[in-house]
DNA sequence: TCAGGTCCAACGTTCACCGTG
DNA sequence: GCACGGTGAACGTTGGACCTG
């Protein structure tokens, strides 16, 4: 890891509600206020239809291209932690998260509505 | 970090303007430009901040991972030589070298202004 | 600009081989 | 000879940099 180091200390923000813009590490390129919807990493923008870290991105791309079967490091029974630090520990997880926060190969967004919480 | 298989199966040019070139032996990975800090034996690129062979990056690896003390076969004071052929010698003079090297869990390379000789 | 793609340094895992007891 | 743990070369994976439509 690289860029991480200055986490652009936001200092006094207007609340643009309907605005577009966005807050970004000095170094550019890294969202501090997106979130990847996967890990909670620092979002680059959106991969594959949702926010996502360039990781979670990384990996979900090679796991569709080889069509990866992963198989749970938790005896088959799912349910790893899939964070920051642990997001390498269970590809099987990790792909599981991917696609139930929306990832899919065409990046189509799913609209608000469909979304569960 | 990041990486790819060390294959790269040459053949196409793509020469990507990266400024620093190094040399490398003609079965690729290692450098014969850059040797070991701490053995001096040829390099494989950095691991865990700075240059090393691939035998002091594995030894490090294990070494941070178990948390291994060791003690100095010397009379435990230390001072054994820590070359390629004596490396496997004194496993306390080798990570001692490791750390004064500059190598680092986190794979944080040291700016050179900080470096001793 | 955004979000796809490629590239590859540096990481992790594996395991034949070796030295020691 | 056998068992065991450490070694390091080979290979697969990760993710940040850069490129492209
Ligand atoms: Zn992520
Ligand atoms: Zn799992
Ligand atoms: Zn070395
Ligand atoms: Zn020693």
């Amino acid at each position: 890891m690289v860029g991480s180091t200055g986490l652009s200390s936001s200092s006094s923000s207007h609340h643009h509600h309907h605005s577009h813009h966005h807050s970004y590490t000095p170094s550019s390129r890294i969202l501090t206020d997106v979130p990847c919807k996967v890990c909670h990493d620092n979002s680059s923008g959106k991969h594959y239809g949702i926010f996502a870290c360039d990781g979670c991105a990384g990996f979900f791309k090679r796991s569709i291209r080889r069509n990866r079967q992963y198989v749970c490091k938790n005896k088959g029974q799912g349910g790893c932690q899939v964070d920051k630090t642990h997001r390498n520990q269970c590809r099987a997880c990790r792909l599981k998260k991917c696609v139930e926060a929306g990832m899919n190969r065409d990046g189509k967004s799913i609209p608000p509505f469909f979304q569960s919480h």
